[in-house]
DNA sequence: GGCGTAAGTAACTAAATAGTTATTTCAGGC
DNA sequence: GCCTGAAATAACTATTTAGTTACTTACGCC
């Protein structure tokens, strides 16, 4: 017999890393959870996917609602992460404008998970979010953004005033998420494929549409 | 001893009903698949909700997952029926445009559970309509309808050509469903409650504004 | 009025599932 | 170098769950 056959001289030892076994396993769950929801998610099936073993799952997050919990957080961190690459302060406003109407369709084109991820808080009522508490301080900077730009436009004279930077926003994140989110059925009732190339950059441009005569100032009245 | 003693002598017949008997069944399925996504959904609380034996619904709808596909449909005829009451055909383009949106929203506000039951159907990839085949031909009138309008408003002056029915279908819906599906972590966001009256009538308004800048015909631009 | 079929029931089952137990193995501080 | 606590494993369990089986009961038709 040659020394191999011996499985403990064989084995090398397992490498620890704590910081890394507790990613895997929230990438793991984020996939999940987002391809099966909350409840269609399986506990041994996130274990396998991360190559780690179930008791870790349990060790290092507790039990899988807050795991579903952390994989939330974890989202909102990116969404903040992604936003604060955007920069408003430079270029015309309408262009600017522009570019945060296709920060937010990219972002979702980008992470269709997110919008799992969320639809599944919501069906929960965000029970697992209202203890973290971090959430809002993640977006706050984002709004500063936005009202920043919105008093640029308005200096400008390109934006009306009396606009709201959280209405402006869900308007923007509300047009793509839906398109997106509900694309499935969406595709089934017009009859056509709504994530292919062609109609998403007509809902794109429409998008833009949309937001700039939302935000344009008032053309003068003729003859008045 | 009284007669009563005796079950049998005591139990009056029981009275069957198949239709009512399935519809039960479909309103206790809505219920628990809206409250708990299909996967969160047991088969035997629906049984206990709808007051029929678990067995029935089997005999019914075959398995959880036509049942599921039972709902939906029934879900996207509610849709149609109620769709159909609306009469864009009256009054002026930008006030009949008004009514739709306020349909869309009321519609939201009434029946929150289609947007959580859509939303599991796209988690699915809306496999459980796949089949179904209807979705599209009930659509179908209320699409008209809208392009009416629009041709309508156009004839009119009120509105300016060019406009795609669909898409402006998909804004007015977007807007509505994103802020009310979404609306528990929106408020968690911004650290209020979107569902109250005040956050409601403001979005309200909100989206008829949105909604009006986009169709209305072009402001003569002046001294030209 | 009786007979076949559809409606309805209760008790069961096999598989799946979240969470545990008991135990071993590594890593770093002293 | 050894000792303690954290990291990791495998096997287990108590429930839960979708779906069935075998049976009974009402209804409509002739």
């Amino acid at each position: 017999m040659t020394p191999e056959t011996d499985a403990k001289t064989t084995k090398e030892p397992i490498r620890r890393d704590p910081d890394a076994s507790r990613q895997r396993i929230l990438a793991a769950a984020t996939e999940m959870f987002a391809e099966q929801g909350l409840d269609g998610a399986r506990v041994d099936e996130i274990a396998d996917r991360s190559g780690m073993n179930k008791r870790m799952l349990y060790h290092y997050f507790g039990n899988k609602e807050e795991l579903f919990g952390a994989v939330l957080e974890e989202l909102y961190e990116t969404i903040c992460r992604e936003s604060a690459k955007l920069d408003l302060g430079t270029g015309s406003p309408p262009e600017a404008m522009q570019r945060l109407v296709d920060f937010a369709l990219n972002f979702y084109l980008d992470n269709p998970h997110a919008m799992t991820l969320l639809n599944n808080a919501n069906l929960h009522k965000a029970r697992h979010l209202k203890q973290s508490g971090r959430v809002r301080s993640i977006h706050e900077p984002f709004e500063d953004m936005i009202k920043a730009l919105l008093d640029r436009g308005v200096a400008n004279g390109d934006f009306r005033g009396g606009l709201n930077a959280a209405r402006l926003y869900i308007t923007i994140v509300g047009l793509t998420y839906y398109y997106l989110s509900n694309g499935h059925t969406l595709s089934l009732v017009y009859d056509r494929n709504l994530y292919d190339r062609k109609e998403l950059r007509a809902w794109r441009e429409h998008m833009h549409d949309v937001i700039a005569r939302f935000v344009s100032a008032d053309q003068p009245a003729a003859n008045l």
